[in-house]
DNA sequence: GATCATGTTGACTACGTAGTCACACGGGAG
DNA sequence: CTCCCGTGTGACTACGTAGTCAACATGATC
């Protein structure tokens, strides 16, 4: 039927009804001063009418700026990042800049670089890498608007690279700790994909805190983040009578380990001790309900946009305020260690 | 340091370099025809040396058009939503479309209308609605674009409203279904918010299937999506000895309904039988492992897609082709009725 | 040899917004 | 009374792209 889009009403359009210049529109709509209240109100007034509103892209074409963030990430609908992301749009859309997405897929080498270009193409003001880079082939494309990273960035960073890095390293410290202080002689790790920053930082924290308490390290075992890899790494560990605790890089391999202990005959925590990391919701409904670490992604997300934004906007980035944003919270698949 | 951001080139830039006019750069980057070899090469090389890029304000403004699609989702990182995002994100970069997304918060009247009046600030072509929208009040603000609804929306739908609506029904149906196959004399159901499509049309299968076979309809439990939700259908269906069956409406609310099945000693499969839906990676690694439906959230992702594109675009929409993209994973939580 | 289709290129312009600059008005300072 | 300044308004213009139309070359057709 109407397959005719007329034309959307632009500020001349306004102008001619409010009986006034274009410019004075465009000054009302963006709240400058030096409108005198009477032509302010008629010119709210037939905007209203006209349904008017204002044009992005003229907007950004004049400003040379889009106000618009770019996103990078894995395409998973893993809890962690989809919160992550979750809570970017929303920080973004609060400061006042809309929010693009552009999902990689895993495995796809070259993708990171791929995806920013497809943001670069759309127009952005900046750029966030919110999971894994590439192993060996860092994207050296030559972004022109400042990245935010968070995580470590391979390579020299130029100088438009911020990189904020989410408490993921104490997150591996304080689960790993919390199993020292029950006890256990050392705590073994099932870790995420090497290529994932976030993999990485929790197995930093973990190696920390062992060192500190003077423990063993264990080998590592590492997953994909899925159930179904935390169940081969679970059947592993069924099969080692030494291994009393462990920490799983997040709560979907962990419920792949507790599956997999369970089948082995291994009580938990009766015998072996599990922490997970995400927190979850359901969590707290498995057998037995997982203790795991919870990251504040909003805490985080805003911390970062926060620095990103600054440097968009010219100004001196404020030093990143890190205060620390994870929380233990213990359920029952933990207690002390008895020989 | 860098704090001027140089202006990136334009198609000016490029044809003078090249020795041509700003209209052939224009021509090669769209490939139209008409341009020489010679020139055309020259013409990418100069771009290359540059590092040219279309502006996409200027091309917008021109055009008329963003190439631009704005979902409006649930800011949930529930496993089946955040699949869908990802897949419709994917689906309309492959069509050439950029992706914004806006989350609304649950329990924010008004919030959808709102949300969508975000996405038309920015500036987009079309717009998706994913999940629920409030109860009463429709939001009737005028898009002054198409918009593609993935559930009934209510009222009078107007010229630029597609529905589309994703296999719900037929989940239901299909878990209900499978049950009742297995000798139940009836299933109970625990089904989602009700102002979520997605539960109310799960719901509806559920009503059919049973309807179908003359089985009694008991009476509907509600839950919001989550584990607690479940949990606590769970307590109220364990401590009913004429439960021998239950769709849960999805897999987080199910592993609810387990935990609160196993802590009344009430034997999964062996005395309840148990239907999840999303088919989540969790989901084979419960206890028991969980017999679920999985939707095909790409295929249905790309025909919804499809349309509104055909819409916008000015194309008469095809009618929904309407596979079925529902499948039956049959796994250990459930079993045949045995009295 | 004039005509004409076809291929190739460029000049000019619109798109809607906001920055720059100019101007008009009124009142207080000199 | 004049000068100047703060306030309020509008004319003109740039932003980068692609549509329109004109120009021109080439070679085929009548």
């Amino acid at each position: 039927m109407s397959g005719t889009r007329r034309r959307p009403p632009g500020s001349t359009d306004v102008a001619r009804l409010a009986g006034v210049s274009q410019k004075t529109v465009s000054r009302v709509m963006n709240g400058e001063p030096y409108v005198s209240d009477e032509i302010r109100e008629r010119v709210l007034a037939a905007a209203r009418e006209l349904g008017y509103r204002r044009n992005t892209a003229a907007r950004a074409l004049n400003l040379g700026r889009f106000h618009r963030i770019g996103v990078v990430s894995l395409g998973s609908a893993l809890y962690g990042p989809a919160t992550q992301l979750i809570e970017l749009e929303r920080r973004a859309r609060a400061i006042g800049y809309a929010f693009s997405v552009v999902h990689t897929l895993e495995g796809d080498e070259g993708g990171v670089a791929r995806a920013m270009e497809s943001l670069l193409e759309q127009g952005v003001d900046g750029i966030v890498l919110s999971d894994p880079i590439d192993g060996g082939q860092e994207p050296r494309i030559d972004p022109g608007v400042p990245v935010l990273s968070l995580g470590p960035l391979p390579g020299p960073s130029g100088p438009d690279v911020i990189v904020h890095r989410p408490s993921n390293e104490d997150a591996g410290r304080e689960a790993t700790e919390h199993l020292l202080g029950l006890g256990h002689p050392t705590v073994w790790h099932v870790a995420g994909p090497e290529r994932w920053w976030a993999s990485r930082d929790r197995v930093r924290g973990w190696r920390a805190a062992l060192a500190a308490a003077g423990a063993p390290e264990p080998p590592l075992l590492a997953g994909d983040w899925t159930p179904a890899s935390g169940y081969a790494a679970g059947r592993a560990l069924a099969a080692n009578p030494d291994v009393t605790a462990v920490f799983v890089a997040n709560d979907d391999m962990a419920i792949g380990v507790l599956h997999a202990l369970a089948e082995a005959g291994r009580a938990v925590p009766g015998e072996m001790s599990v922490v997970g990391m995400d927190d979850i919701p359901a969590a707290a409904y498995l057998a037995p309900p997982l203790t795991t670490v919870r990251q504040d992604f909003a805490a985080s997300a805003a911390q970062g946009l926060a620095r990103l934004v600054d440097r968009i906007e010219g100004r001196q980035d404020a030093p990143a305020p890190d205060v620390p944003t994870t929380r233990l919270v213990t359920r029952r698949s933990t207690r002390p260690y008895r020989p």
